[in-house]
DNA sequence: AAAAAACATTTCGTTTATCGAATCAATTGT
DNA sequence: ACAATTGATTCGATAAACGAAATGTTTTTT
């Protein structure tokens, strides 16, 4: 009932800081600022991005949104190309150091993570690994991706 | 085995990327900067704290924690007061009006999880919150928090 | 064709974050 | 007592982030 919305609420938010915590120094060791890191996972997790989009979803301005994938694209960790069919657009994608910036990325709180659930009995680790999905699921539910059409180039209209 | 703990790994890595971007919204919503609600977090966590121990746990410098908790005394959220038995330490303390802050600000992502918990069928909406308690111990577990003793004021040595 | 709208970028100025080094105060070890 | 250590702050300097407004292109509308 309600009491269990509650109790889901008070373990979320508990994960909740302690991922915060967690950005940052992946962030760090990236050798990236929080934003820019932010930026190119927005970046990598679709196969490509409009700067508009970007900022949306990063909550900054498109200004902002411009100077960070600039310097990102400095480092060769994302590359601009121009709307085929609408030249206004710029189609921002990752690169695959890009990626493998993400990949390689040491993740602190991943290492705990699977250093304690490695000790738990079989039957809570896979309620967890349950569990882990779903949560995954409603969340990323919730980031709605105004999932980027493909761009299939001119179309004829009329 | 390995693959239940690459399982696990891999939905928890989704659930942080979701979480990532969750921190900078909050941190707007209160009208703090992402470094600031952080440290607002980590005084807010425990009854009390010393620069130095923000910083470590911050990632940042003692130079740079002393700064975050100026602009947060600045406004109001947290305060500062000398050891008592030792005068060299400084304890920082959340304010009510600090913890107001927290309590109340507007956290989208758990918005979108309780809206989606609700619907869940009752044996999972029960799972997910075992889970999520036993994540969020083993990842607390990780942030260790050099638990702060409690400053029981002059003790007469000798 | 002209006007309006949409996008990205540039420019300018302000605020933060952040670090290293120096400084100050207080405590501890010898 | 004196020296070394510890904790916090200050100072100075640099790099980001950010926003507002102006600019330049490229559609869309009228």
């Amino acid at each position: 009932m309600e009491d269990r919305t509650q109790s889901s609420l008070i373990a979320l938010r508990r994960i909740l800081r302690a991922t915060e915590l967690n950005a940052r120094t992946v962030a760090r060791a990236t050798g990236l600022t929080t934003p820019q890191l932010i930026v190119l996972e927005i970046v990598a997790s679709s196969p490509r991005a409009q700067p508009k989009d970007i900022a949306a979803k990063a909550g900054v301005g498109q200004a902002t949104a411009t100077s960070l994938v600039d310097k990102l694209e400095a480092r060769g960790l994302v590359e601009r190309t121009r709307g085929e069919h609408d030249r206004r657009l710029v189609w921002v994608t990752a690169t695959e150091e890009g990626r493998r910036v993400l990949e390689s990325a040491p993740d602190p709180l991943q290492h705990v993570f699977s250093q304690q659930f490695s000790k738990l009995p079989d039957w809570e680790q896979a309620m967890i690994v349950a569990a882990l999905e779903k949560i995954g699921a409603i969340l990323n539910a919730g980031a709605i991706d105004a999932s980027p059409l493909l761009d299939v180039g001119p179309v004829d209209r009329r």
